[in-house]
DNA sequence: GCAGTAATTAATCAAGTGTATAATTTCAAA
DNA sequence: TTTGAAATTATACACTTGATTAATTACTGC
């Protein structure tokens, strides 16, 4: 009996590789289902590996987390282009609400995290980093929105437009990718955009350009 | 060696303690901690007898789920009182966003359970009915609101304006719950309340009263 | 008070978990 | 071609999990 045959990856391919295969066994089976051998299966891979490149499980599943965290703002923030400060506000807007940010896939993987943030000390940290992030990035926008159309941008107003703002867009993201109603027939980009337009005090006839 | 003693309970009474004992757990210690003996423990009980009142621990999870999410809307609901229909929409925001509902044990539980919904039938019929209620609760009280201001009410619209105000809650609720923020020196109230006039288009000084 | 029934406990099982370690294989350098 | 170090596999272990079953206990009705 002969033992399978296998071929060397660099560190960063296999690290790469393996929370990739974490992803997925969370997307598709939960955090449950994201075991050592699950994952090591889907990288094609046998499980003692996994513990060559992070030093446990709740080192990997951290691991992904964060780059997951990472890519899904990363991807959010390209939607911003560049331009007048209320375009980029728009373009965020516009690829929050959309795929592949707003995707079923993308929203199981946020909930089992999230889910473990309260009970789990390195998922909280984790977590609070990437939170922190997409939330500097509105309330920036928001100021330079502000700015530029010349209104009042005291630091006050800006946080609370920045608290309102990122709570719609949190909300519409979630209720856009669980799925569970109908948006068929509504355009959920006018929708979000109009929405800003609004508690901004900004036209929204402009605003969706 | 004896026994421990015990005594019996009606069977109503022990699935509740069953299932408060299974939400405790899950709050403190994520899903994974939610075991069979973690929970027999909690409710003072052994683990056999789980079985007696559960068929197997999947029902139990879901059937704790039911019903924590029906107390939560409930709660929630409780805040609406009786009077004009922008006052009982006013009452449901506060409710909302304070707690006992906006609240970091809650926001605990229902993260580590919409983590299942993707990859667990059961829990994802279970989530549907306790999301459509809310979605219909709100959706009911625009539709008074508009009504009673004279202004159009046609389906679309009331549907369009619960849609983003659903998610306006949905998100502001998560924020304050998440506790990341430091909302210390904000009026969360009176900022759900001033940020719901604002989309609905009825005047703020009026809403929050 | 007594008997019978149903609730509860206690003990056990097989399966699956994360982790550890020794045996192998690959690959680059000499 | 050979050698040596590092990556990978294979195997095993101790533990936890959900489930099952028989023995015991508490309570109800007579």
């Amino acid at each position: 009996m002969t033992r399978r045959t296998f071929h060397r990856e660099p560190e960063a391919v296999r690290q790469n590789d393996l929370i990739a295969a974490t992803l997925d066994s969370v997307a598709e089976l939960g955090l449950a289902g994201a075991t050592v051998r699950e994952v090591a299966n889907r990288a094609g891979v046998t499980p003692g590996l996994i513990r060559r490149y992070f030093d446990n499980k709740e080192r990997l599943v951290a691991a992904a987390y964060r780059t997951f965290i990472a890519d899904l703002i990363e991807t959010a923030a390209a939607g911003c282009g560049d331009g007048p400060a209320h375009r980029r506000l728009a373009g965020l807007i516009r690829a929050s609400v959309t795929p592949p940010v707003a995707d079923g896939r993308t929203l199981s993987i946020w909930a089992a995290f999230i889910g473990t943030v309260n009970s789990d000390p390195v998922m909280a940290e984790a977590h609070r980093e990437g939170y922190q992030a997409f939330r500097d990035l509105i309330e920036h926008l928001v100021g330079e929105c502000l700015r530029e159309r010349g209104t009042d941008a005291s630091q006050q107003l800006i946080r609370r437009h920045a608290i309102v703002l990122n709570a719609l867009l949190d909300g519409l993201w979630i209720e856009i990718s669980m799925g569970g109603d109908d948006f068929s027939s509504v355009d959920v980009v006018r929708i979000a955009l109009d929405s800003t337009a609004t508690l901004l005090g900004i036209d929204p006839a402009e605003f969706r350009e």
